[in-house]
DNA sequence: AGTAAACTGTACAGGTCTGTACAGTTAGCG
DNA sequence: CGCTAACTGTACAGACCTGTACAGTTTACT
């Protein structure tokens, strides 16, 4: 996503070692968190050179910036997925719950602990760039349910940027509520409350 | 709240270091983050010598952990007086989100971050014993406002205990939000939709 | 075959981390 | 006054942290 420039002549060969530290530093820093997981600890789980990773990033902080971005399109992918599968705005809203419930799963064998961004963003101190890319994120996954739900309510935009908000405040504390408790039937019962609120709204004056 | 066994006549003396450095940790723990924080960097705000810290807790994780029950404490003390000025169990229930809100602010001079127990649960691995404190802490808020809601709608205790849970979504993840933002906004607008479910709770069938 | 880029392995600098040791000092109590 | 317990200051052990240096090796493409 950042630097392809080069052409698709480099592409091929230079990515070995960036993706590893990529794949094991988002799976370190998931599991025991950002400032818990030291650089030694990842290149030797990566299985690559010290120098190839600061070939790569300039610092750590710079790796860290880079795995927020990555779990930022992550989601966004698994989300464009759910949302393929869908017919009308009101499944969308309910492909973003859906979205977070695959994550829970998906992490469920390694060790669900909720929303990476949002736990990376609760080590970083205030000011930090970081927090402003998981704020950033949070925004895009309320913005996409109000999208939806415009489409849903036209003739009532007001109503449909509550309850957008509304959505995504249920979305985030199902999904605190679901990563302190290791499992994702906090946000399935989100989704069915969702549902119902969707309902309610579609049949409302 | 741990061990004053030895009776009233050590009570008075016993406190200063400890207690200095509780406020502290607490302090460099909210802003700065668990692990990021050094045990040298706590002793010397405090202004006490490191071997006192040795002395009042085994290790650095039982300062954590001293930590947590601290702000569980915290929080239900601002609850109970929330609750004092409160006539009814609709009241009740938004005195939840008042507390909450009443952190927002109190935090707003040195930084807001969010709820410091669940960042606290964000840089713990799974299998951490300070995870539990955090997640019990959640479930009693949860608790606290399943029993008012009980009281609210004393023929309807499925749709009590559903609305508890959703009113608890709406108080995590607006704090969640509020945290990335840095202000308490959110929290007052999670109030709002709050008091409207339970109107539309009291008025329905 | 030759060139350029990525990659490796190791060693190291300089700092910070948690936790301990130990001798000395302060403060409340009878 | 004298006893006891809390507290202080400093030094240190041993580990770990981020980041750099540098010489050598692999890999891909011409």
């Amino acid at each position: 996503m950042s630097e392809m420039g080069t052409g698709s002549a480099t592409a091929g060969r230079r990515r070995p070692a960036r993706e590893r530290l990529l794949v094991t530093a988002a799976r370190r820093f998931y599991a025991d968190g950002v400032t818990a997981t030291g650089i030694d600890t990842i290149v030797a789980e990566a299985g690559v050179a010290k120098t190839s990773l600061y070939n790569n990033f300039h610092s750590k902080a710079e790796l860290v910036r880079a795995y927020l971005d990555a779990r930022h399109e992550e989601w966004l992918a698994t989300y464009r997925t759910r949302l393929e599968e869908t017919v009308g705005p009101r499944e969308a809203v309910l492909a973003v719950f859906d979205t977070y419930a695959d994550h829970a799963e998906a992490a469920q064998a390694t060790g669900f602990r909720g929303c990476g961004l949002l736990n990376a963003a609760a080590e970083l101190p205030v000011g930090d760039i970081g927090r402003d890319v998981v704020r950033r994120h949070k925004e895009t996954v309320e913005e996409l349910i109000g999208c939806h739900l415009g489409q849903l309510l036209p003739s009532r935009p007001g109503e449909a940027g509550v309850l957008a908000e509304h959505l995504s405040f249920l979305l985030e504390g199902a999904m605190a509520r679901a990563g302190l408790e290791g499992d994702g039937s906090r946000l399935a019962r989100a989704r069915t409350l969702a549902a119902a609120l969707l309902d309610e709204a579609m049949a409302g004056s």
